[in-house]
DNA sequence: TCTGGGGTCCTAGGACCC
DNA sequence: TCTGGGGTCCTAGGACCC
């Protein structure tokens, strides 16, 4: 059967999140910013209309706010994630088959619904998720997916769209293909798109019309995928049940330098009980624990960076073994003298908690490993409760700074209107007599 | 001068995504 | 002075196996 797949994503997504609760900002420029007010990771359409780039750090626009009065925010994950679930929550009524593909976009599965007239449907979606959430999205509509992406990108830009544009026809599709330029391919980064300028290939329609034998000679099997795709043959399927997770990370940059090994070994072991959280709500172990640490990546002259691995006897995600494997690699990895910008965990050789093997010399102690369990129920229930990090491993430390995360600085945060109850946003009601 | 023919697993590096 | 935090897949090369 013909696929059809609808790419939904939410327009300027951690602006747009910002603007449900401060509807001042409507119309304003607004920028969001990484981790420790570093780069610009967000803009509404205002602030990328005064060429704002996306991941400009945050020092090199300072003039440009306040010369146009941008209104700055810190990145406040709590809220954005929240409101990431209600969007997506909200899809699911629209069809059985969906992807969440990101915290800002899903694919949708609209094969059998052609009865409906597709890009109807795709007004719909998008009147229904701006009503139920307050968040705007565009919603592109074709035959495979990276031709979604691209019926998106037209339904953002193109005003006669507004909203809604779906790829139905060869005329179409290579009308289209020939206003995008190669780099806005999904798949297609700076690399490639520079490799293929340097040989003639200016737009998508270029792409497409170059010789697939070509392409899988110098691209590989994943740019031959893409070529496939944008000539109307899918070779990426919806993923409805997402795949279990092969890495789970957790790092930092430090607003400033760490240098002394006390400091430096608290984030660490911060890092390496978050991993732990993690890995347990989705009920996966490792067998490796990386960790990694790095002076500043700006200046190559002194540029450091260690990374050693630990192995726990058995695969594990209890937040005491997981630390203890972690603080192991630490020691290869630490250097006096240095000045630390980041460190992080990797939890590598991911496998369900259910499949754990059993091991000849360590035989399964059934009686402390439910012990085990059920301390870490407990300690995420707290935590969950009592706000993260109230309860911690004493390695991670007992200083102000270790609880509230690593060194983080956020000067422009938003509150978090929909996650903490002292926090909900008030509404004022005014008699008029 | 001559040096098998497969396989698997691991790691590092390079590309990509949001 | 100040530069995010996650992930994925593919490929090449080396170690090791029979």
């Amino acid at each position: 059967m013909k696929q059809t797949f609808a790419l939904v994503d939410c327009n300027n997504f951690f602006v747009s999140c910002e603007r449900v609760f401060n509807p001042r900002l409507e119309g304003c420029p607004v920028i969001v910013l990484s981790n420790n007010d570093g780069c610009i990771i967000a803009r509404s359409n205002e602030a990328k209309a005064l060429s704002i780039p996306m991941g400009m750090p945050l020092f090199k626009a300072r003039s440009l706010i306040r010369h146009y009065g941008i209104e700055v925010y810190s990145s406040n994950y709590p809220l954005y994630g929240d409101m990431s679930a209600r969007v997506m929550n909200a899809l699911g009524s629209f069809t059985p088959n969906m992807e969440i593909y990101s915290i800002d976009e899903a694919f949708l599965g609209l094969a059998g619904f052609e009865h409906r007239g597709l890009n109807d449907y795709g007004h719909d979606i998008r009147k229904a998720i701006k009503k139920w959430t307050g968040i705007p999205v565009s919603v592109g509509i074709a035959e495979t997916k990276t031709l979604a992406k691209i019926a998106g990108h037209v339904a953002k830009k193109s005003v006669e769209a507004d909203g809604s544009f779906t790829i139905t026809d060869e005329a179409t599709r290579r009308d289209i293909l020939a206003q995008t330029l190669i780099r806005d391919i999904w798949g297609i980064g700076s690399r490639w798109a520079r490799m293929l300028n340097s040989q003639g290939i200016e737009t998508a329609l270029d792409f497409h019309d170059t010789p697939e034998h070509w392409v899988r000679k110098h691209m590989g099997v994943t740019g031959a995928r893409t070529l496939l795709e944008l000539k109307g043959q899918p070779c990426l399927d919806l993923e409805s049940h997402p795949p279990d997770k092969k890495t789970i990370r957790v790092s930092r940059s430090f607003a400033k330098p760490v240098t002394t090994r006390q400091a430096l070994r608290e984030s660490v072991a911060a890092f390496a009980a978050r991993a732990a959280e993690k890995m347990r709500r989705s009920s996966l172990v490792c067998s490796i624990v990386n960790v990694f640490v790095v002076t500043n990546h700006f200046d190559p002259q002194t540029y450091y960076r260690g990374s050693a691995s630990s192995h726990p006897p058995i695969p594990t995600n209890h937040t005491p073994d997981i630390t203890r494997a972690a603080l192991i690699a630490f020691e290869s990895v630490w250097r006096p003298g240095l000045q630390f910008k980041g460190a992080g965990v990797m939890m590598l050789g991911l496998i369900r908690a259910e499949n754990i093997q059993g091991q000849l010399f360590f035989p399964p102690d059934t009686l402390a490993d439910a012990r085990k369990e059920r301390l870490m129920a407990a300690f995420d229930k707290i935590n969950t409760s009592a706000g993260s990090n109230a309860l911690r491993m004493a390695s991670v430390g007992v200083n102000e700074r270790a609880k509230s995360g690593v060194y983080t600085v956020q000067k422009h945060h938003s509150p978090r209107y929909t996650t903490c109850w002292s926090e909900l946003p008030i509404v004022r009601a005014e008699a008029s007599i």
